[in-house]
RNA sequence: AGGCACGUAGCUCAGUGGUAGAGCACCACCUUGACACGGUGGGGGUCGGCGGUUCAAUCCCGCCCGUGCCUACCA
């Protein structure tokens, strides 16, 4: 019986389409949707629609095991956007969306990184300004973005006030572009819950974790030898320190031993230390230099005498297998200056620099201080490399020996490379200078460290070893503070004595309820404002935390730790850490360390590590090497969706190419997805059970696909998920159990009422789960199609809070009698078309008779589903071939006679409208 | 120098102790009643190399080569 298609009776709005009765299925009109699905469109009504319904709420009533929490990764957004964004964003959001359809409460959070040097950097490029903390603030102070015209200028000197400000303007537009890409893409973040690292509430939760850490003697300030960065002036952090390969040389050079007219050649690669040198050492079994140890040697041009000691510590094999120690060369330098109690001979400054000295005084002792001031005239305000120019020429002259033998540097300098400290995001090698700064001890928690990082789950777990690895290399305590402007203020005063000395060993720590506090405009309690810098008053530590140490409290930010209680204990710990494996050392471990040392727990149970996107040359992007793809031009031309489809084919860990060709096949994957979704939801028939016997096979392989993509989403392999799904949807789906069901389902096949409503309860329930499954990688185009009917179906108004698929949406479908009726459709079905194939003849055309070939077995379980399998072929007539030869699955087509030319079946359905 | 990862079709990547997979690209065909932003079929690989374990190794083990990252080396 001919039946009306489309049904074309109803109201022309797809979302309002009603069932014509309550026993038929509810169907759309196809003619009222786009031929092509609008992507930008349905981006920008879904993002808002979201928005609106609160769908990414968090709901705090729930309770904690029915929460999931993220620690999202607050973004620096000084920097700029590139795809390596999409990517690792998408992989947390993947994960968070799977996690909500399992009918969890999300808390997934954003954060704006702005603190910092990279924002400080900024602003001093953008405005070509500088901070002079000196200066007092001006509030009508007017600065406009520099125009490129004043680069020859020197920078404009602002307050400390004035510089702060104007980090606040710079980060507030950055922010506005990265919500606007993440809202793109479709991340469902709760917008409610949204805070920035300099804003009160982390300043405050920074400052209550230093005053806790202080409560329970984990931080201490010291005046000691720190990593220093010459052009920042500020100390830094293992952490931050890389190396990097640079040309240096081997200078050798003759010291003189006292009370003796013999000699002995050190090698250095940094011979501008010479007059920093405050020891010399070899090897305890060198026989080369034992008669030497306990010995007095004299530096050449400055005449200092320095002891000569044995080490363990040096290498025979290097250099001369005897060095000089100086203050400070290098971390060997600070362990044997510590341990020999050696001299402080501290020359260059915190500018980079050689301070100004005195030879012949107590603390630069000299044999002869006349030459050794003339020699350091020749240095002194000289940079480093200056020096080291100057020195090695100086060093050319016999006059310079300690020991009347020659010209001291005995050999042409020997070109090395070896590699050099590096602040990361600095350009000149880091000194050693010692300053007084804070710390957090951690030296003596390594095996706790590590202990934490064993009971978390890392995704992948290969990245749990970097971090133990790192953890038990660790050299130094955290040195915590910055000599910086636009970050967390230490909430520490110190008292100053009568002479107006401060007292570093007795600190004024800041009250829990000053908090937060700038001690550069707050007294300390129990002192007035007026005692400021006075004798007997107080003096506020003018330095700033290391970014992380407000980073390291994402979690603790996120529940509002120290604020309120009841909040954090819903909280806390988080469930998922997403972040990037080169800040496994910063980020990951300091937030493991603040965990520690806070609540002795961890802060949370799984870390999902995103790979980088590197350039189509395999190397990662980088706005120095000037090979970074912007996102927004991918979204327009692949789509929200397809960009996530891209960033959640790579697994978790592995760096993937930005690959455009993936982009496109996402896209292609929206664009099958549309149009399979509105021919299945065109079809409709009298509401039967799922009883056909190709239909419940069909209904068990999707069940099977079900149990593989949730086993997947289980092990954070979201990428095994979305490629078990889309094979299923693009090959067992829409190539093959759609083109033989809408035959029977438009009643070309089969014939009963039963028969046609199986089949259309089948496309659909298919079409429902698959978009379920698609979901969490597909937000838009899942959401539009499933509002086309499911919505309303389900009462369930968005797909991103429908449950995810399962045991219930199977629960009524029997069994098929044979388990692999289904494949066994499939390769039957291909054999035929590879029979039209080398017939050259289309798809459609009918077949006269063939012959169907296989072994006695696979014709049996072929058997209940083959009606349908020639239905769908236009087979009119066949016959079975057994061939035991054939492996089982094994189909061949035989004989095959092609009808004439292709003829429609009767009833040609528009004919009769 | 140590650690970790990777090496599979031209490209991007899955995968498994039992006859090698997908997508893209390529070639041929189909001329379209969901979809040409489509479909069908095809060609194409000693699974980096050499050994070992095994009835059987791309997979497990060892060594080597190559690539990337992390760490160390800084006198």
């Amino acid at each position: 019986m001919a039946r009306r298609w489309p049904p074309r009776e109803r109201d022309a709005t797809p979302g309002s389409a009603m069932a014509d009765a309550l026993e038929r299925f509810l169907s759309i009109d196809p003619d009222t949707l786009p031929k092509h699905f609008d992507a930008p469109a349905a981006e920008a009504r879904w993002g808002a629609e979201w928005e609106r319904a609160g769908v990414y709420r968090w709901d705090a009533s729930r309770p904690r095991s029915e929460t999931f929490v993220v620690d999202t990764p607050p973004p620096t957004v000084s920097g700029s956007l590139h795809v390596g964004h999409i990517l690792s964003y998408t992989h947390t959001d993947v994960l968070v969306r799977h996690q909500r359809m399992r009918g969890k409460s999300i808390f997934y959070p954003m954060g704006w990184d702005d603190n910092g040097l990279p924002t400080e950097r900024r602003v001093q490029n953008h405005f070509h300004v500088r901070c002079d903390p000196r200066l007092p603030f001006d509030p009508a102070l007017a600065i406009e973005p520099a125009t490129g015209k004043q680069d020859k200028e020197p920078p404009r000197q602002v307050s400390r006030a004035n510089f702060i400000e104007l980090c606040h303007r710079v980060t507030a537009e950055d922010e506005k572009a990265f919500e606007q890409l993440w809202r793109r893409i479709g991340l469902s973040v709760d917008w409610t819950q949204v805070y920035a690292t300099i804003d009160d509430r982390c300043r405050h939760i920074a400052q209550l974790s230093f005053l806790d850490l202080w409560r329970k003697q984990h931080v201490y300030n010291a005046d000691a030898p720190t990593m220093w960065d010459i052009d920042f002036q500020t100390a830094v952090a293992q952490a931050e320190m890389e190396d990097r390969p640079k040309p240096g040389a081997f200078h050798r050079i003759e010291f003189g031993v006292e009370g003796s007219a013999e000699g002995f050649v050190i090698a250095t690669t940094r011979p501008e230390l010479l007059a920093a040198c405050v020891g010399v050492t070899a090897h305890p079994d060198d026989a080369r230099y034992k008669h030497l140890f306990g010995r007095t040697a004299v530096t050449p041009l400055f005449r200092a005498p320095v002891p000569i000691f044995a080490s363990e510590l040096v290498d025979r094999e290097k250099g001369t297998g005897i060095l000089m120690v100086c203050t400070f060369g290098d971390a060997t330098d600070v362990r044997w200056w510590r341990e020999e109690r050696l001299a402080l001979r501290q020359l260059v400054g915190r500018d980079g620099r050689f301070a100004p000295v005195e030879f012949g005084s107590e603390a630069f002792p000299s044999r002869d201080a006349a030459a050794a001031n003339a020699a350091y005239a020749e240095l002194s305000r000289k940079s480093v490399n200056q020096a080291r120019t100057r020195v090695v020429e100086l060093l050319r002259d016999p006059a310079a020996s300690a020991n009347g033998r020659g010209a001291p540097l005995v050999a042409e300098p020997e070109p090395i490379e070896h590699s050099v400290k590096f602040y990361e995001k600095g350009d000149r090698p880091l000194e050693l200078v010692s300053t007084r700064q804070w710390f957090v001890r951690l030296l003596d928690k390594k095996q706790a460290l590590v202990d934490k990082g064993a009971q978390i789950s890392w995704h992948p777990e290969s990245m749990g070893i970097r971090y133990r690895d790192w953890t038990q290399n660790l050299q130094l305590d955290w040195c915590i503070s910055r000599q910086r402007f636009f970050g967390v203020p230490i909430p520490v005063w110190y008292p100053l004595d009568a002479s107006g000395q401060p007292d570093y060993a007795r600190p004024l720590v800041a009250e829990e309820a000053q908090l937060p506090v700038d001690p550069m405009t707050a007294a300390p309690r129990g002192y007035e404002e007026s005692q400021r810098d006075q004798p007997g008053g107080f003096t506020p530590d003018a330095d700033v935390f290391d970014t992380w140490f407000t980073s390291s409290l994402t979690p603790q930010i996120g529940s509002h730790w120290g604020l309120d209680a009841e909040r954090h204990s819903k909280l806390y710990p988080a469930d998922l850490r997403p972040q990037s494996h080169e800040i496994i050392r910063t980020w990951a471990f300091y937030t493991i360390a603040k965990s520690l040392l806070h609540e002795n727990d961890v802060p949370w149970r799984h870390v999902a590590i995103s790979g980088w996107v590197l350039d189509p040359d395999r190397k990662k992007m980088s706005k120095s090497k000037g090979n970074v793809v912007t996102p927004l031009p991918l979204l327009d031309r692949y789509t929200a969706d397809g960009a996530r489809y891209w960033s959640a084919s790579a697994r978790l860990g592995s760096d993937t190419a930005a690959d455009e060709q993936v982009f496109k096949v996402g896209k292609r994957l929206v664009t099958k997805l549309f149009n399979a979704g509105k021919f299945v939801l065109a079809q409709t028939a009298e509401v039967h059970p799922i009883s056909h016997e190709l239909d419940r096979a069909f209904v068990f392989a999707l069940k099977d696909l079900v149990a593989r993509a949730t086993e997947a989403f289980d092990r954070f392999n979201h990428a095994q998920a979305l490629a078990d799904t889309e094979t299923f949807f693009w090959s067992a789906f829409t190539d093959t159990y759609l083109e033989i069901a809408k035959l029977r389902a438009r009643g070309e096949i089969g014939g009963s009422e039963a028969e046609r409503g199986s089949a259309v309860a089948s496309l659909r329930l298919a079409l429902d789960v698959l978009l379920r499954l698609f979901a969490p990688f597909l937000p838009y185009i899942s959401e539009e199609i499933w509002s086309w009917a499911f919505a309303q179906e389900r009462g369930q108004p968005t797909i991103h809070r429908a449950p995810w698929p399962g045991e219930a949406d199977f629960r009524a479908v029997a069994a098929p009698r044979v388990a692999g009726a289904f494949e066994r459709a499939s390769e039957c079905w291909r054999a035929i078309n590879k029979a039209k194939a080398d017939g050259a003849v289309s798809m459609g055309r009918e077949v006269a008779s063939l012959a169907i070939v296989a072994n006695a077995k696979t014709l049996a379980e072929l058997a209940p589903v083959l009606a349908d399998v020639l239905g769908a072929g236009r087979c009119r007539a066949h016959t079975l071939r057994e061939r035991s030869s054939l492996a089982d699955g094994a189909f061949l087509i035989e004989d095959a006679v092609f009808a004439e030319r292709e003829t429609r079946p009767e009833g040609d359905v528009d004919s009769e409208v």
